[in-house]
DNA sequence: TCTGGGGTCCTAGGACCC
DNA sequence: TCTGGGGTCCTAGGACCC
């Protein structure tokens, strides 16, 4: 049976959020920050086509932000993460089988569909009823791939005549697509791949396309071969419904200012362990080793700011959920790696080689009723924390937090109660 | 002055073992 | 003192994604 992939994607997500619970907002240019609002990574279509682009610095628009009246939010993860689960909800009812693959997109498997009704017309029908019921618009792509899938939704986005809807089910269809888009708007094929494409003559999708396979893997990888096979109607990725668990946990940051003191570097990384070990306990799993990294800023003139950067991994004698094992281990990471008379913009910490919570070999000389003590302790912190965030930590990751970032034009919480809303100081 | 954050996969090369 | 080849495991780095 062939197999069939529909490629559901939010247009305009984050913008289309805030103009969600802004009527006053219709028509006006949106822009959507990143943290420390510093890059633009959220356009609403007037913004788009006033020619911002994605990625770029604030502080190189501002101009034009001003001069256009474009409004600019900070990002507001919760907001966005409370909208996209009412968006999958309604999609997992239309569907047997749904990816989530990221925040604002999901594949959907309609493999079988075919034969009992039009796919575009199903498209249309998907798109209407997230319309209806969320306000949010999609786009919708369907293919035999979900590379080509996610082609189609790309032609569907850029081509108002489509109706929001491209079925690339037939071969000719499917060729014409590729003959229209420049190889970088395939899947997979980023800047890099892009420029040694090129430099071997292929330029369209459908000159990858046409590339022998065995070309492709002596010259790139199996990863550009897949997608070769891919693009060819061949599925090579299947759709993983059931959410693989996760294999490490980053939590990083730029900071709001520089950081030039050590004693303000251990609370923030401390900061960095509480948030990663939250997230590693609402994973069920337990963790072994943690990396701390540090550095100052890329961009700016290093003569005058000279560049550091560096990362050391740790790891605990065996498995843990326990913020404080990681704690200890991160702060002696630090002292490795901190080096005095820099300006560090940005530090992290990474947790990885996981271990599922059940399966885990209890250390052998710490008794089983410690280990139940801690992780009910745990428990307790994080149930709290749910319920009044910030309200319960560890005193190392500080107080005052002046390296904290930037988020001055945050939207309110619309539909979430305390998650998203700035803490009360 | 101001340039995001969180992931995955693959590959090459070093360490180590037999 | 001479000194092989193959396998595995781990890590760092590169490339990609949203």
């Amino acid at each position: 049976m062939t197999q069939v992939f529909a490629l559901v994607d939010c247009n305009n997500f984050y913008a289309s959020c805030e103009k969600l619970f802004r009527p006053d907002l219709v028509n006006r240019a949106v822009v959507v920050l990143s943290n420390n609002d510093g890059c633009v990574v959220a356009r609403s279509k007037e913004a788009k086509a006033m020619g911002i682009k994605m990625g770029v610095p604030v502080f190189q628009i501002r101009e034009l932000l001003e001069k256009h009246q474009v409004v600019a939010f900070s990002s507001n993860y919760a907001l966005y993460a409370d909208m996209s689960a009412r968006v999958m909800r309604t999609l997992e009812e239309m569907s047997p089988a749904l990816e989530v693959y990221s925040i604002d997109e999901a594949f959907l498997d309609l493999s079988g569909f075919e034969s009992t009704m039009n796919l575009a017309d199903f498209g249309y029908q998907i798109r209407e009823r997230v319309q209806q019921w969320i306000g949010i618009t999609v786009c919708v792509g369907i293919a035999p791939s979900k590379t080509l899938a996610k082609l189609a939704n790309h032609g569907a986005k850029s081509w108002p005549k489509t109706g929001g809807v491209v079925d690339l089910m037939s071969n000719e269809r499917q060729r014409k697509l590729m003959a229209l888009l420049p190889v970088n708007e395939v899947w997979g094929i980023g800047n890099r791949l892009t420029k040694r494409l090129e430099d071997i003559g292929i330029r369209t999708a459908l000159e990858l396309a046409d590339a022998p396979t065995k070309m492709i893997r002596q010259q790139f990888s199996v990863v550009v071969e897949r997608t070769v096979m891919e693009l060819n109607g061949e599925s090579c990725i299947g759709l993983e419904d059931i959410p693989p668990t996760k294999k490490e946990i980053v939590s990083s940051r730029a900071f709001g200012e520089r950081v030039t003191e050590l004693t303000m570097m251990h609370e923030a990384v401390a900061e960095y362990v509480h948030r990663a070990c939250i997230k590693l306990r609402h994973e069920r799993c337990q963790a072994k080793r943690i990396t701390v990294f540090l550095r100052t800023s890329p961009f700016s003139d290093h003569q005058r700011d000279p560049y550091y950067s560096n990362s050391r991994s740790g790891e605990l004698s065996y498995p843990s959920d326990d913020t404080r094992d990681f704690l200890h281990v991160a702060s002696q990471l630090l002292e490795a790696i901190w080096k005095d008379g820099y300006r560090y913009a940005k530090a992290g910490i990474m947790l990885s080689d996981f271990y599922n919570h059940s399966a885990v070999q209890q250390e052998l000389f710490l008794s089983s009723d410690v280990v139940r003590c801690n992780s009910a302790l745990m428990g307790v912190m994080d149930q709290i924390n749910e319920q009044i965030p910030n309200s319960l930590y560890f005193a190392s990751k500080g107080t005052n937090q002046t390296w904290g970032m930037k988020r001055e034009l945050l939207s309110p919480a619309f539909t979430t109660s305390w998650k998203g809303l700035p803490r009360v100081r």
